[in-house]
DNA sequence: TCATTAACGGGACTACAGTCCCTTTAGTGC
DNA sequence: GCACTAAAGGGACTGTAGTCCCGTTAATGA
């Protein structure tokens, strides 16, 4: 039950230099076998191999392959994205939708995803860090519905949260169930269904 | 490369009784411990042991957690539910909008979603397997939407398969990126954004 | 610059998932 | 009902992920 017990939490009273360097080692090692492997074959083993660090150190500070992904996602959460801004509700989805749809499609980042996602089903821990990462990344987003609104583009009451989530929702669904292509047209698509739907204020909260 | 190439295929040649039983006790089974403890955590032994099957015969089949949930979703693909006709675009969708929330909010259910999404991120057999089932789903309610179109409530060329997909979607990201609640408010609202999206011809397919 | 100690690293050890070989059981066709 | 054999079952074996012990390295603060 008690984490660390044994260990008294390395990485947190010196947080300097070596631990700090080892930390950013390990995660991009991490990143780089999730993306080619997935995450039921990520071995600590060979991520302390391609980090240059200990085997001892990686079961010691993170434990298992979710808390490893937990720690990366905490990364990942913090690696903020450009957001344009357009002055039209669409054009800011569309955006938006673009940006999702490449990070998906490219060959590192969408084999990385979908890894943690498949950590998030299995690790409560993990799971928790991929809802702050998408609760970030999200709230990123809101002030392009929130100006929509302002302008009287969109009805008052609608919820920033559900417009920005129902643009990225068709797409993970694209990646994760129904393996159809993740394109420029499917990102186009998935902006202009999200803007038609809070256009005709289906995302207006009670 | 060559599959089952020591054992020659077994459970083709003789279907008769023993092997079809043995067949069912196991995906029971394996269905029972994925929706349990999730895809990472699937041990073979302990299926055999819930199956009151040999360990060998498990690995003699299905070989790998993953080929096992492959064939799972096979026989998933087979369970066909029950689809409401309304007379109404909206109240279809919203039927299955509910349809697939009760599913992923139930107890067994909803893990045991999670669970084969993550085996379909680690092994392409599982990935199709899940393309096929989520194919044979929404072609069961596309023929709501084809109605939709017949009766001029939604524009020509509007492509079924997007407009129930959309439907799905935002649960699917509930239950697996976000953890925002699954309940009867999520799916009518989904309802109503893929219900808005088609009327204003976001999924008129070119 | 030097003592202190947090954190890293090497390597032996352990436990268990997955394999293999051989025996037993039960569908199939006569 | 009986011979034949496909498929299931038991149990020993093996490879490897994860643990543990103890020596080494390098931040920290005087």
């Amino acid at each position: 039950m008690e984490q660390g017990s044994r260990y008294d939490q390395p990485g947190q009273t010196r947080p300097g230099g070596r631990t700090a360097r080892v930390r950013a080692a390990v995660l991009r090692a991490a990143g780089d076998a999730l993306a080619e492997h997935g995450f039921d074959r990520l071995d600590l083993a060979d991520v302390a191999r391609r980090a240059g660090v200990g085997r001892t150190t990686v079961y010691r500070r993170w434990a298992t392959p979710a808390g490893l992904v937990a720690d990366l996602l905490v990364e990942m959460a913090t690696e903020s994205l450009p957001r344009t801004e357009s002055g039209s509700l669409l054009d800011d989805l569309r955006a938006n939708a673009r940006l999702v749809c490449r990070t998906l499609a490219d060959p590192r980042q969408g084999p990385l995803f979908k890894a943690v996602i498949a950590a998030a089903t299995a690790d409560e821990d993990a799971a928790a860090a991929l809802r702050r990462f998408y609760a970030t990344r999200i709230a990123e987003w809101a002030p392009c519905v929130e100006q929509a609104v302002a302008r009287g583009e969109l009805p008052s009451g609608t919820d920033p949260h559900e417009v920005v989530a129902a643009v990225s929702a068709p797409l993970y669904y694209r990646l994760l169930a129904s393996g159809d292509p993740l394109d420029e047209a499917a990102a186009d698509r998935a902006a202009a269904a999200a803007a038609a739907a809070a256009r005709a204020g289906a995302f207006v909260s009670p």
